[in-house]
DNA sequence: TTAAAAAAAGACAATTTTATCCGAATTTAA
DNA sequence: TTAAATTCGGATAAAATTGTCTTTTTTTAA
């Protein structure tokens, strides 16, 4: 609707990894896909960059898998998982595709779209790891179906 | 941002068609594709689907074209074009991704998303062609780059 | 009546996104 | 030290989206 399927995925990756963080679990990569229903090549894939990117921590081997330390929970926010795989045509792009899209200069749709981006990027500048996780771990929310 | 490119281009042409229907013009293709600098063939296709769908209204043969009534100007809202190109994806479909994402079994997103997704549609569902064809025969807006 | 101007339709091509597969590297534990 | 479990990296494939080309159909005006 607004992300493409890589970023759905790495979301839904990241904040599964933070629930089994919060006990203390590791996960592979099968187990995630597993969790979130998605394939899993392409999610081994995704889970690179949000490794790469310092959004989870990798550890290989026997017993690894992937992390995310508690505190990094509440530093990592949406946007940064949207902008490691996104890109941030979610801020900048102009809602009809125009180049060059500002106050200056804009599409007949700019100003409606203020508001709605405003609140967009506000909201996932906002939301961290942490409560999306404690929402899952609470049964209020899914990852699934 | 939000939009495929094909719903960008079909909301600048009914744009563009509307603004020289004010004038009394029907526009070619090649027009329309040369004022909202989109790709002509593409652009052609797209506009057989606004036609279909009863959004603009094509004439063929010499002189021929596409324009759009006055009254279906008013008629016509953003979210119909969407709708006719886009699907309602827009509308219904999770923010993550879930097949099933609703109040009973919510994405950890779903509250979230519920004020921007509605300022999305509303503004969809209530902004009409005229509104914006006026904006760009005033100077205010624009189609291009 | 006919040539020309236009959209319509269908087949095809290119690009991007989504997805799979396989071998290599790393690490652990026995 | 070695087998097994894991991620990593690269190549490839499939599907969806974007874009092109060519022919057909319709219509107008001379």
């Amino acid at each position: 609707m607004m992300f493409s399927k890589a970023c759905e995925y790495g979301i839904r990756s990241a904040v599964y990894i933070a629930l089994q963080s919060l006990e203390g679990r590791r996960v592979s990569v099968g187990e995630i896909a597993e969790e979130i229903d998605s394939p899993v090549a392409f999610t081994a894939k995704i889970l690179q960059q949000l490794t790469r990117n310092n959004i989870v921590r990798s550890v290989k081997g026997p017993h690894g898998g992937f992390e995310i330390e508690r505190e990094d929970m509440d530093t990592v926010k949406l946007n940064m998982i949207v902008k490691a795989i996104d890109g941030d045509k979610i801020y900048m792009g102009c809602g009809l595709g125009l180049k060059e899209c500002n106050e200056h200069k804009p599409c007949p749709l700019h100003d409606r779209f203020l508001d709605i981006r405003n609140n967009l990027s506000t909201m996932l500048r906002t939301t961290s790891l942490y409560e999306l996780a404690v929402g899952l771990e609470e049964g209020l929310t899914y990852l699934k179906r």
